[in-house]
Formats: C-alpha cells, structure tokens, sequence
DNA sequence: CGCACTGCGTACGCTTCCGTACGCAGATAG
DNA sequence: CTATCTGCGTACGGAAGCGTACGCAGTGCG
C-alpha cells in the first residue's frame, strides 16, 4: 500500500513536466491564466498552528495549499469550535474572496504544516475579475467546498464516531503524500467536537484491527479499504464533485 | 408579539412600492439588474414536498422563494439524509448555478408551501455573464448559504436536540409571515436527523414553558426571544452574514 | 357514518458518548 | 540526569438520544 507521489493525485502518471505546479487548482490552469496568477505567488513555509483566516477580519493573504493540511472551523460566538471542511493540496484558503467577499465568520489555521503559495487577496480579486475561466475554476473548487461542509453536517448528525474518525483520517490521508498522518488525539477530538478519550479508544479500536499503526503524535495507513468500509458513505461525496469539477 | 409583513423583513419600514419584490434578493436588485431577469420571470406555486433540485440532475430551474420554506437536504449513497440549509423570501434555490456549476449533489424540496418566482437556469447563467453586479449579489447569497451549512455542521456536531430544534424553529420562523410555522414532527424528525419521538419530546417541553403553542400539523411561536436563549449561538451566525452581505 | 390513515403522546431497555479523573510514558528543557 | 510537560491509555458513573412499540385522536375518504 505504498504511496507515492504528490498527494491527491488522480491518475498514476508521473508529472509532465518540472514545471507542473503540486497545488491541484494551480495544475489545472491555463497557461493564460497561470500568468495571471503567478507573478504574485510567493512561497511560504505553513508550521502547525499557522493561522490563514481569522473569523471576521478581512483576509489578507490566500493561499494555495502544497503540502500539508489546513483545517476550516467554524466558531459560533460562545467558542464553540468544530472543523467544517479541510483543505491540502487540492485547495485553496480564502474560498470567500473567490465569492466577492473580503471575510467570512469562519476560522482557517494549519493542523498539519507543510508549504504553500500565498498571494494577496487584493491581487486574487483582480486577476478574477480579468479572467473568466479562472474565476470559473476557483468557484467550481468553492463549490466543492461547501459539498464538503454540507457532508460534514450530515457526517456530525448521523454517524458514529467510528464513522466520522475513518472519515477524518482518509480525508487527512487523501492529502498527503505518504501514508502518515501527523496529529494528536487532542487535536483530533477539538476537529470531530468529541473528548480527547474517545479518539483514543476509537483510534485503538482501528489499531487493534491493524487498520493504522499509532505513534505518538501520529498514525501510519496501513489499510485504506477497510477504513473506508466503515466510513461508508459518509466518504466520498465532495471527492467526486472534485473530480467531476477540476480533477 | 404580533408580526406584520413579509418574511425577514429587516425594518419596519412598510414598502415603498407595489412593484418592489417580495423576495429579499430581487428587492436588492439595480434596476438595470432587474430588467435582466425580469423578463424571464415566471410566478408559480409551491407546494409541500415539490421538488425544485434532485441531486445529481441538471438544474432547470432556479426559484426565487417569495413565501414558504424550502430545504436543501445532504443525501449521502446510502439514502442518509440531513438538512443542511433551509431556504426563504430572503434567498433562492439553484445556488449551484450562480456557481458556474449545472448540478449538485443535495436535494431541494418544499417544506412549507409557499409562492415564487422561476427562472429558467439558462436564462439566469445568460444574466450572470452580462452583469457583474448580479453575479456578486447572488455570489454574497452563495457565501451566505455556506456559511449556514457550515453552522448546521457546528449544530450538529455539539448542541443537544433542544437547542437544534430551537434553532431550526428560528430560521423557520424569520422565513415566515407570521407566528405560525406548519410542519409535522415526521418532518422535522428528518430535517433534523432524529427520532420522530425525540421531535416530539422536545416540542412538548417548549410547549409546556410556553414557547410555543401546538396543534396537528404545526406551531405558532409565542416566546421568540426565550426560544432564542435556548438555541444560544448556534443561532445568528447566518443571518449576520445576510445582514452584512445583502439586507 | 364508519373506516383507514396520518400525526402525536408515551414508555422501556439499550447504546453511545460525555465529564471527570488518574497514571504512565515519551519528549524537552534546565 | 532530573523535572516538567505533553500525549496517550484507561476507568466509572451518568446523560442524551435511539429502536421499537403501542394507543389514541384528529382528518379525510368512501
């Protein structure tokens, strides 16, 4: 079950060419449109915690994700937090500003770090306004966004937490490059809105399976399908309107 | 507590005219945006559980609410379904199409009749490309949609039954003329992911404090601001979108 | 007017998950 | 090398909500 390559990658070929960018939505740009965008891309490190968008402030920067994970929480006024949608290397942070927006109530910061292009909201606003097929793009990838969000809903009112973990973890995995995952139970538990002691027993319980080996601070895949059986249908959903829409 | 007026009405101002829209989003309209749509235009009835979206199909029509409740329901494979937003006078169906998309993966069904006005999909997308100006007001609805799917994920994930039930009862309330809101627990068993019986349980205990007053097949509010204590902040967060974004 | 149907109230045992809490082990800093 | 901190395993009583199920009361239809 060995991983290779760049994460989320939809087919088995190699990369065409040095150039090719590792960000998915940057991938599948025009040429024209890449010129657009990249005079103002500059490449940033995202450490854990690294916070992208700050609920209700205007967003500066956005950027499009090339390793790592960031996570996208909703706050609701009393602090009460939980993750409505997670973003790698197929995405971009600040699907607001592709709305005509310049803020949304909404909390974006790194859960597992990794490296991005970043470039300035102000910059993003006027290449979309000059370019069609790139305002296309991005909305087609907000779309997928909100598909995200709305099965997160459905996943936090129906399923098992057994469920929603298999969820999380082949989310988290379709985003990286090798089979690990970097992250604590805590972190974890504040994602799913669930104690830090259920993500324990649960990941136990996958662990006890030999679905993924467990370390501390981190878990290794070791058998995708059947975590994917037990997510079931709460997987999958915003996975194929990505590749129906971009991929 | 009486209420006058048309649904989510922001002042108490009455209309300023016979012709201005009863739907949130056309009164926001510029005239030169109006005459746009306008034309294609076309007033219709809606009834309990009519269909105005099946998931996965090409959108025909999009439908601007002008009384009523429809409800945007996640449907995942297996049939496990769970409301993921709820639509009124202040907002429109089809969103994906104001996405540059033909279809979505969510299901649009009336939940409580009403009224409002259709436009074929071809036509509004013909519209969008020739104003800029729509498109951002109907791309600010969009972002204001998401961010209450996103917040019926944060609902879902960490309040108990009372407080969802309390929070669907004010969004269906703000989209209502009047006190009453029609709608039998099956119903709201389902938008809710829970037990019929749950609804019921749930419902008596505001019934007996006072909040509301039952009968077969609905309620009528009579204590909106203790409701709103109940629900806490898993209510507001949209409507402060929409406040900012549109009203 | 009687019958079937839909909607509502209630009840009981059961599962899942919570709140809290304690101890241990690997990591980090002095 | 010791102290401290962070992360993980486990445990127990309790609350919320589930599955199931039964009965009754409005409502509509023949």
């Amino acid at each position: 079950m060995a991983r290779t390559g760049s994460c989320f990658t939809m087919s088995k070929r190699f990369h065409l060419s040095m150039s090719e960018h590792r960000n998915r939505l940057l991938a599948a740009l025009s040429a024209d449109d890449l010129v657009l965008l990249e005079p103002h891309l500059q490449h940033v490190m995202l450490a854990r915690r690294d916070v992208l968008e700050v609920p209700n402030k205007t967003v500066e920067n956005v950027y499009f994700i090339e390793a790592g994970v960031a996570s996208v929480v909703a706050v609701n006024g009393r602090g009460e937090r939980i993750e409505v949608g997670l973003i790698g290397c197929e995405g971009m942070s600040g699907v607001t500003i592709v709305m005509g927006n310049h803020r949304s109530p909404h909390s974006t910061y790194m859960q597992i770090s990794g490296e991005g292009l970043r470039i300035g909201a102000a910059q993003l606003r006027k290449a979309l306004s000059k370019s069609a097929t790139l305002q296309t793009l991005l909305l087609h990838f907000a779309q997928v966004f909100m598909t995200q969000a709305a099965q997160t809903a459905v996943a936090n009112g129906r399923a098992k937490l057994e469920q929603r973990l298999a969820r999380w973890v082949l989310m988290a995995h379709d985003r990286s490059a090798d089979n690990n995952v970097s992250l604590t139970h805590e972190f974890l538990s504040v994602m799913l809105g669930v104690r830090r002691a259920s993500v324990t027993v649960a990941l136990d319980g996958f662990k006890k399976r030999g679905l993924i080996e467990a370390r501390r601070g981190g878990i290794t895949v070791l058998d995708r399908k059947a975590i994917e059986k037990i997510a079931g249908s709460f997987y999958g959903v915003p996975e194929a309107e990505f590749r129906r829409l971009i991929g």
